[in-house]
DNA sequence: TAGGCCATCTGGTCCT
DNA sequence: AGGACCAGATGGCCTA
């Protein structure tokens, strides 16, 4: 029983599936396999049009070049939270104009400055090539 | 080809 | 009881 109901039904109803069974279990199964088709169409629904969407929107809040650049869930939630520290930053220095510096220890002069300050300051010149926009700590 | 990413399925838990 | 939420498993797609 368990393995019959360990199917793919994204495709399919799940009576179209049921023909693609044995009869007895066809009769055994139904109820079950049924709900248990339900209740993957509400979870594909709540992936979709919940957590996807929510994704997406906060996507949108996140300031890359260039803009439209693809991001994965991961990158977006590392961003979002960089993105949160640099906003936290310049609301505490008062200064929008000045960059604001990164509190952890790095040593290198270039990667001493703000991810999204490097947005900022390098508008006008690209960045130098070992220092891509908005690197995610892997 | 390995690794990263994603969608989907699934079963468990919690809530109404 | 049924639905929402969550995390693990799995398989497909893409890229370096």
């Amino acid at each position: 029983m368990e393995n019959f109901l360990n199917y793919q039904c994204a495709e399919e109803t799940w009576e179209q599936r049921m023909f693609s069974v044995s009869s007895y279990q066809h009769a055994t199964a139904q109820p079950a396999a049924k709900q248990r088709c339900q209740a993957n169409a509400r979870e594909r629904d709540r992936t979709q049009n919940s957590v996807n969407i929510a994704f997406n929107t906060l996507r949108l809040l996140i300031p890359t070049e260039p803009p439209d650049r693809k991001l994965s869930k991961i990158e977006i939630l590392r961003l979002a939270g960089s993105y949160i520290t640099h906003l936290d930053n310049q609301l505490y220095t008062g200064d929008l104009e000045q960059p604001c510096l990164q509190k952890n220890d790095v040593t290198d002069e270039d990667k001493s400055l703000c991810t999204f300050c490097w947005s900022a300051v390098k508008k006008d010149k690209s960045p130098p090539p070992h220092v891509s926009y908005f690197k995610s700590p892997r």
